[in-house]
DNA sequence: TAGCTACTATCTTGTTTATAGATAACCTGA
DNA sequence: TCAGGTTATCTATAAACAAGATAGTAGCTA
């Protein structure tokens, strides 16, 4: 059973016409006859009423409203692909807590704008746990920190983030060794890349793995160190949209430590769909415009 | 793009290799690379990553989303008809009030027993509508009172029916010309073969088309009947069904105008689908245990 | 009933497409 | 680097397809 025999069936349904169904789908009377016979032989039952009015037989009414179905969701999955300008289907995107809360926003809504007919998934997590995601295809794109090395996946920059030391209290200064020994440490859990420069900076101050607690929302994180808690390490930006909300105060970090940079990545742009095809789009232009 | 070529793509991405899907489907590999190629020629889109592991792309996936719906579709439409045993789908029946009052039940129940998957439509009218939806597709099958002589259509005798006349009194002989004058008669609504044969009775005793008030129901009717309202006539054994609950009295007519044969019209055998052919089938049983 | 019209079925031709097998190219893991 | 398994390419044969020409059929009208 094709497709283009079904196609015809319901031209002929339609039109209730061997010679109009052909003409409709631009070919010939002789081959109408040839497809919806091969129908009847395959099912070994008669589709059309050919004597007098040419009308479906029951048997033909029942399939062709399953050729219908068919066709629809046939047409359906050519429009993702072919679908001019407009985009349709699904965009699975996965980003880090910080990302999604403040650089994914503005870059969704001028999206969505643009094509109002995908639905947008977001999963957020730190970024070892979105690369597996999109090494098992279960997400279409990732913003992780840092380039995917691996070969066959296209990565692009995205965001330049500059991670500032977030404490409690006002500070000039690094804090002591002894300070920093006695207070704890707050990161998002195991995978983000954020928490290792975090035992990057304690390194650098001569302390070795203070204790860090593991947090999986922004707002839980920030909200213990506004109590006190402890420091935490996060991008200025992602700070500075929150401020107003905690009573948090943030120290310049050096650069080897501070800058860290936020890539777009995805498969090879051959195995995009239209909608994914349009999202890198849409963030280039954005990140074009910083 | 063809049924075939997406249910190999469903197969590469259900079992991560071309060969093994080649081999759930009874072909080689090499024809499983091409009909994936052709689909992604004809999409424009990678479909399937082939380095390394071989798994579906974003693309891919979306697509397969998509097969499956089609593909569900397709088997479905094929097992309406080559359902081993089973029949499935939709059975519309056409039958006058009186048929499907009284002949149809047993059959309909024991159907039901046979053929649990089919879902039963009954549309009720007088015969004349009856063989229009017939005529027009709209039943697949019909009960009505005579047979039909269109040809390409297939009749059967189904029930040998005796009309009584029918009164609020008791009869035992026909009403006097000057009783049926001022009476009235009741009736099903136009083209109702029934109602033909009132004409013909009062006919029969000199009395030209009396009053005749039409009824949409046959409950309505004897009730009517039986608050004296006037004469009708009926098949015997839908009167006797409904005598318990009305007060009314039945009188034999002369055989001309009492037999008449309610019949089984459908299209020709071949345009069946299993559902009618299975009903038809159940019908012929119960016809010849009478 | 004959003749006209509009329709579908059949046949034929050249072209396209599908299939299976053989072989080459490739990737991965040891 | 090699072995094992996997996909891509090529080829010959067979099958399927599309279009045109023609024959057959039903329904209508005079």
């Amino acid at each position: 059973m094709q497709l283009k025999s079904l196609r015809l069936l319901v031209a002929v349904a339609d039109t209730g016409s061997f010679g109009a169904a052909a003409k409709q789908l631009h070919t010939v009377q002789s081959n109408v006859t040839t497809h919806i016979k091969k129908l009847e032989e395959e099912l070994g039952v008669q589709l059309i009423h050919r004597a007098g009015r040419v009308r479906p037989t029951s048997a033909g009414l029942a399939l062709v409203e399953y050729a219908e179905r068919m066709l629809s969701a046939h047409d359906e999955a050519v429009s993702l692909f072919k679908g001019q300008e407009k985009a349709c289907g699904r965009l699975r995107i996965g980003a880090m807590e910080t990302t999604t809360a403040l650089r994914l926003p503005p870059i969704l809504a001028a999206y969505h704008a643009a094509q109002p007919d995908v639905d947008i998934q977001i999963k957020t997590g730190p970024t070892a746990e979105l690369v597996e995601l999109l090494l098992n295809g279960q997400v279409d794109c990732v913003f992780v920190a840092g380039r995917l090395e691996h070969g066959r996946y296209h990565s692009l920059k995205a965001f330049s983030e500059q991670l500032v030391l977030v404490g409690s209290a006002p500070m000039t200064k690094m804090p002591s060794s002894q300070a920093l020994l006695t207070s704890a440490f707050l990161a998002f859990r195991q995978g983000c890349s954020y928490r290792q420069r975090i035992e990057l900076l304690l390194a650098s101050q001569g302390v070795n793995a203070g204790r860090i607690f593991e947090f999986g929302s922004l707002d839980a994180m920030l909200g213990c160190v506004a109590a006190g808690m402890g420091y935490t390490v996060l991008p200025r930006g992602t700070v500075e949209a929150h401020q107003h909300r905690f009573g948090i105060h943030t120290l310049a970090l050096p650069a080897s430590i501070a800058n860290i940079d936020t890539y777009f990545v995805a498969p090879e742009p051959e195995t995009w769909t239209p909608a994914l095809a349009s999202f890198a789009e849409t963030l280039r232009d954005a990140v074009v415009e910083d």
